[in-house]
DNA sequence: TTGTATGCGTTATCAA
DNA sequence: TTGATAACGCATACAA
């Protein structure tokens, strides 16, 4: 009854052809060969040109670039370290990163270390190992000493979202501190008497450290009661979120009060909390948050949300800048936030 | 006043030390080094290890991996073709498949084609030609001349979501038959008079077709009225979308009744178009949909949840087991969904 | 226990 | 207009 599909797929296993094979069937030396790959047609005879076209439809040959890396130092490779793969914010970040490199014939290796410094670790070296010819990263901060082993041999690395000082890196990142503050003038003019800045530990991690002193100086020099209403809160631990937000609530009672959330992963957490303490949003207390989330809209929480996809492509442009052009001055890139009023922000009433 | 920063990293430039270095700082042969490398430390004389240790601490070196993959065939790196990387079902599966292959030495080669069949094709000649050791795709299947190609090179071909039935080749994805057959089940127990079966054109998309014959088969089965309520609607136009539901609640009106929507972005676009069109969840109609995604517990939607971590996981094994195995039989994962019951599918009320 | 020589697939140098 | 040869960094067969 013939060969069975099994039997078929089992059978071949053939090798990819080499720049020899391709030589070889068209009669003449690699370096011809090589030549036409390279572009150098017009030295070519057409003749030789005509069969070396034959010879590599027929094979249906394909360089490799492992060969060329290694011939050349370059790899065509482009690092991507990114804290958590699963955050919108930073998918949003990688597609605009991809849409930019690959018409320049980089393709992106992407590595998520779950915010742990030691896979962080790992993952430079196994990027290094790999000969990427640059690097964006949202790094945890506990690898400078590496990062800058990568910078030593000439190849560009790019930060996004978190920027460290002492490290002279290109930086890509929303505006924080322009944003903060713009949400905060809103929400002073709707008549908010109470602001809580709720965060995630913000020890090292520059974004939420930029919101927050953002969030302090404004409230400070306004002389408002809220100016230390900021609360850290590890979300690894349930209750501790429960706990800051009724403290919130007990010491704000009667006032009109918001939550601002400094990313979408908290957003979301207050969100659920507040559903599951009976909490109404805006009735019992109002919200606002960084990041667009898709279910945003959905629930109209009004929001600041980051130019993520400009971020991406910011970022690898200036890696690809750097790959031309060698060093440069390292700069720091600050794209602007968007305010979204929504629904979860109404203006005070009075006498109500 | 001394060198500026800009000048330090500008005169760095270093390029990485090679085993001949190493060797050379040792005192003895690339071979030994060599050796060292591969573990074959036994075999050493003590003092010779010493040394060897010594230089490649002192001069910080790393293989290059370029150089290996070009020696012995092998790059250490797996394609992983995706159809949309900003979708939180898409980087579930992502995280799966990276936390399998990063403690195998293996790095991800992640490649977006906002499902375009031609950056497919591209994609997969890019990876080729970086020599990767294995794919994992979610294909839009226009490229499957390619994908034989790849894998009669002896290179390991995983789909995922979407499976194609002439291709030989493994596949890991939700058990959408069953899925869809459970939740239906439970809808009809519920007493849903009439269900409609929204998605996305199916044309092609295995994973949307096996969920509308299994939706289909179902209801015929029980001689249930909404055999035919199958709406495929292009979310490109926003028109169709709204026309089509509309055109189900007529037809339904006064009945109990529910939207059924084949996955998250459908989901996400039918509550958005409800919210807007002023109709009220699940009063007036109510929803269940494929996917989990973070807000549904927010609005408290029944869903099919899909076990994208472990489908990431189930891929990633499975290439790397025909890494070190060979060929194998191609065989067909099917994992099973999880039915989450939430607000959005009240029973029916008689006579409220 | 260690070293020499060769080759992986390419490109660049030099020569013809 | 074309080709022979060496080199990129590493691993291995074969010697010593």
């Amino acid at each position: 009854m013939g060969k069975s599909n099994f039997d078929v797929y089992k059978s071949e296993g053939v090798k990819r052809p080499t720049i020899s094979d391709v030589a070889r069937t068209a009669g003449v030396s690699k370096t011809t060969i090589s030549r036409f790959l390279n572009g150098n047609v017009e030295v070519l005879a057409e003749g030789t040109r005509q069969k070396i076209v034959r010879a590599i439809a027929d094979l249906q040959y394909q360089p490799s670039r492992t060969a060329r890396s290694l011939k050349d130092g370059r790899s065509f490779l482009i690092g991507m370290i990114v804290a958590d793969i699963t955050n919108p914010y930073t998918t949003a970040i990688l597609r605009g990163a991809e849409n930019i490199c690959k018409p320049n014939g980089y393709s992106l290796l992407v590595c998520n270390t779950d915010n742990d410094p030691l896979k962080e670790r790992d993952y430079i070296f196994m990027l290094q190992s790999h000969q990427i010819d640059g690097l964006i990263i949202a790094t945890t901060g506990h690898n400078n000493e590496f990062l800058e082993r990568l910078a030593g041999n000439e190849i560009p690395v790019v930060l996004v979202d978190r920027k460290i000082p002492e490290l002279h890196f290109d930086t890509v990142s929303v505006d924080n501190q322009t944003a903060t503050q713009q949400a905060l003038f809103y929400l002073l003019d709707q008549g908010y008497e109470r602001i809580a800045f709720f965060t995630e530990p913000v020890y090292g991690v520059s974004s939420r450290e930029e919101r927050m002193s953002a969030f302090q100086a404004v409230l400070r020099s306004y002389g408002h009661p809220s100016v230390a209403d900021v609360f850290q809160v590890n979300l690894k631990n349930p209750v501790e979120l429960e706990a800051s937000l009724r403290g919130f609530l007990e010491s704000s009672a009667g006032y009109h009060r918001i939550v601002f959330a400094v990313n979408a992963v908290m957003l979301l957490h207050i969100e659920l909390l507040a559903q599951q303490l009976g909490i109404q949003i805006p009735k019992d207390l109002s919200l606002i948050g960084f990041d667009n989330p898709d279910w945003a809209p959905l629930l109209g929480i009004t929001v600041i949300a980051q130019p993520t996809y400009q971020i991406g492509v910011t970022a690898m442009e200036r890696v690809l800048l750097r790959l031309q052009q060698g060093p440069l001055r390292p700069s720091d890139f600050r794209l602007p936030g968007t305010l979204i009023v929504r629904d979860s922000t109404p203006g005070q009433v009075r006498g109500g």
